[in-house]
DNA sequence: TTGTAGGCGTTATCAA
DNA sequence: TTGATAACGCCTACAA
């Protein structure tokens, strides 16, 4: 391999010139300089990384640690983190919590041996976030106490229960899937606030991780529409509801949370509200950055809108006209 | 942080014997090994990633590539790909072809820059891999030359078509979505040759990447089943299926590829033939790990029997008795 | 069995 | 403007 000393035994000149050369730092004539980079370029010269990492005491890569990689956010996270970090010179490393709590800190311990600069991570559910010697991210909810930046979920919920009732829904079922998950939980609490703030007519919750909740009863109840936490449940309902003869949207609107690469996909397509992950992802960026090169200001913590994407899986209710909207604000 | 030569010092002895004692190498007395990795542990002592990957060349990381991180395959290879190069030392870094044949030669280029020991890469379709300075295991088709490890695709399409034939189906359509994947053409290939071989009467082959096919022409045709070249397009044909009323799998038998996340909870939920993604993560990792070991052999290219898991979108057919398997070999 | 010393490729300090 | 030199932390002949 080509090295600044093999550059600078060809040229005649001294290593530190060639680095000087080749960074910009220190001052070397024109000449010289672009000497220096023209047979650099040549010999194809390539900085080591380790030479650098174990000079400047920094590798210039990040890690990522997932709760599960199966999570199906996952892949879209990656890959706006890896850009992410790509726009500012990092690489990513990856690692797997294995779903549970020890995982989660072995994930952190064999990030920061191997000497990563920083952590992106996305907790597992119900876990805090153990310290570590490198600056961590933590994406998770606002009710988190350790998040950096996350989806606005609380607001999400919102959203969701808010596009619902400006169709004239009023009566609505929110179905979570996990209450130990903060996420999930800011979604529905969101949903069920704007609820009460608008005056809908009442709501039942429920959370079930197994059996899909029971539609028909919730119909009978006066349900027209279903807020779920995560498109994966909406799925199971839109699934349940068209073996039922239940139709969607027609009789029931379902919206989900994600944006899943399936919904689009789904006949009908699944509404959903989405988060802005490439935002989130620039905003880790930003405060990892921040934290590593010292700046005198740290990003606070930040929490992201989310996108609301109607498609087929939301319409008018079937029962009663459409209400203005203004007007049902009890 | 402490250091080899901290210790050394701590303890009055070099950093030689502090390097041997703890690398078990050189001959060192039991009893003052013993003290060098009591007072190692004590100070927290880790070796420098950047030092040893300095001195030896090697990093201990391996890059994986992929054609798009939000591809749907990507969660399940990148958490097998992470949990087998841990079990061997190695950390993954990873990286995004941006969609095309330039973004992935880049994303290749990247990671050697950033000294990688060797790269894991599922090709962009229809792309040829570029030559690197380091390994490659490709993980693509067996109908890819330079492929290294792979499902067996056709064989996968042989056991989806052989799976559906046992019940009694006899007139197929094979769906594909982008005839440019070798992947699919395998898969479709395989399908085609199972039929062809038991004797089914007669199927059509379809290529889409937009809408669905037309599942009423289908059915007049006869066709009682439908092979898809992934669990996406047999979401498709699913949910088309039941806003026409056609029930699943009643009147019409579909199988998917993949095992994507989503196809449990689909009801009827999706049978698909699933990848042995954990076998294939350990081939990858065996031929990179012998190539990097300088092993005499080298593992040839292999590919890994496809698994079918039944589910409830494939059933008998409605229309004829189920015929003994074994008779209908024409 | 233990210690000395050199070098991996960079960066940075200080002289020239 | 340029060069000599010393680290960074580790490994490994080779010498004691």
């Amino acid at each position: 391999m080509s090295s600044i000393k093999s550059i600078a035994r060809d040229l005649g000149v001294s290593t530190a010139t060639v680095s000087n050369a080749l960074s910009g730092k220190g001052r070397v004539s024109d000449e010289l300089a672009r000497r220096i980079r023209e047979h650099a370029g040549k010999v194809g010269y390539h900085p080591s990384p380790a030479a650098r990492a174990l000079k400047t005491g920094r590798s210039g890569i990040l890690g990522l640690v997932m709760p599960n990689l199966t999570n199906p956010l996952f892949p879209r996270l990656a890959h706006n983190i890896e850009a992410a970090a790509d726009s500012r010179g990092f690489g990513v490393l990856i690692a797997d919590s294995r779903s549970d709590a020890a995982g989660q800190a072995a994930a952190i311990e064999r990030l920061v041996r191997r000497g990563v600069d920083g952590i992106v991570i996305v907790p597992h559910r119900g876990t805090r976030v153990t310290e570590t010697d490198v600056p961590l991210a933590v994406i998770n909810a606002a009710s988190d106490p350790a998040n950096t930046v996350s989806a606005d979920h609380r607001q999400g919920g919102r959203l969701a229960a808010g596009l619902l009732m400006d169709m004239g829904h009023r009566r609505f079922l929110l179905a979570g899937e996990d209450p130990r998950s903060e996420v999930q939980q800011d979604r529905i609490a969101g949903a069920a606030e704007c609820l009460a703030r608008r005056g809908g007519t009442g709501h039942r919750v429920c959370w079930t991780s197994e059996a899909a909740p029971d539609l028909l009863a919730a119909l009978a109840g006066g349900v027209t529409a279903i807020v779920t936490s995560t498109d994966l449940l909406a799925l199971k309902l839109l699934s349940e509801a068209q073996t039922l003869d239940i139709a969607v949207p027609g009789r029931l609107s379902v919206i989900g949370f994600d944006n899943l690469p399936f919904g689009e996909h789904l006949r009908p397509s699944l509404s959903t509200i989405a988060p802005d992950v490439p935002e989130i992802a620039h905003r880790a960026l930003s405060y990892l950055d921040a934290r590593l090169s010292g700046a005198a200001e740290i990003p606070p913590p930040s929490v992201v809108p989310m996108i609301a994407i109607q498609r087929d899986s939301t319409g008018l209710p079937q029962e009663r006209p459409v209400t203005d909207p203004a007007r049902s604000v009890s």
